[in-house]
DNA sequence: GCCAACGTTGGC
DNA sequence: GCCAACGTTGGC
């Protein structure tokens, strides 16, 4: 099992969002950047656990734990051409996005931005790297540990 | 609101 | 295939 980091813009889907939704799920949709796209088609897998992050708000930071429960298939927001997200190359033949589903766990204390920074073990985060803006980044095996350890210890 | 870092687009 | 222009991200 793989985990995997990603943002949202708790003004638009917030951890209290997800754990509302029905199921606990929610179609992750709208990932418009290759990268990301190829690590849902490519390497994401249903169970792979999730580090839900707060982004572009007063306290960015590890906000909730969720979990993968679908593997990728096509984003349907492609083909709305009423949708933000619509993009007129995409075919329903050759679809271009797609999407995973998430489903929340559990929503944690707010892991700040400058606490994950400040962890030795963490140093190598992909998120922390400079100039790292990528919505959905992998996160190892040992920062998932150390991550969770340090939820549950606070 | 600023701005640096990136990604994408499109003319050539 | 290059690269300038443009758009987006996201912390501060």
């Amino acid at each position: 099992m793989r985990h995997w980091l990603m943002k949202s813009e708790p003004d638009e889907f917030s951890i209290d969002d997800l754990l509302a939704a029905p199921g606990r799920c929610t179609a992750w949709s709208g990932v418009r950047n290759y990268q990301a796209r190829n690590f849902m088609r490519d390497e994401m897998r249903k169970g792979d656990g999730v580090l839900f992050y707060h982004s572009s708000c007063p306290e960015p930071g590890i906000a909730g734990l969720a979990e993968i429960a679908s593997d990728a298939y096509p984003d349907a927001t492609q083909f709305d051409r009423k949708s933000p997200y619509y993009d007129p190359k995409a075919t329903r033949t050759a679809p271009r996005w797609v999407n995973v589903d998430v489903r929340g766990v559990r929503k944690t204390r707010l892991m700040p931005l400058a606490e994950l920074r400040a962890r030795r073990p963490l140093a190598k985060m992909w998120l922390l790297r400079p100039g790292s803006r990528l919505s959905i980044t992998p996160v190892s095996a040992a920062e998932w540990r150390a991550i969770t350890q340090l939820l549950l210890r606070k």
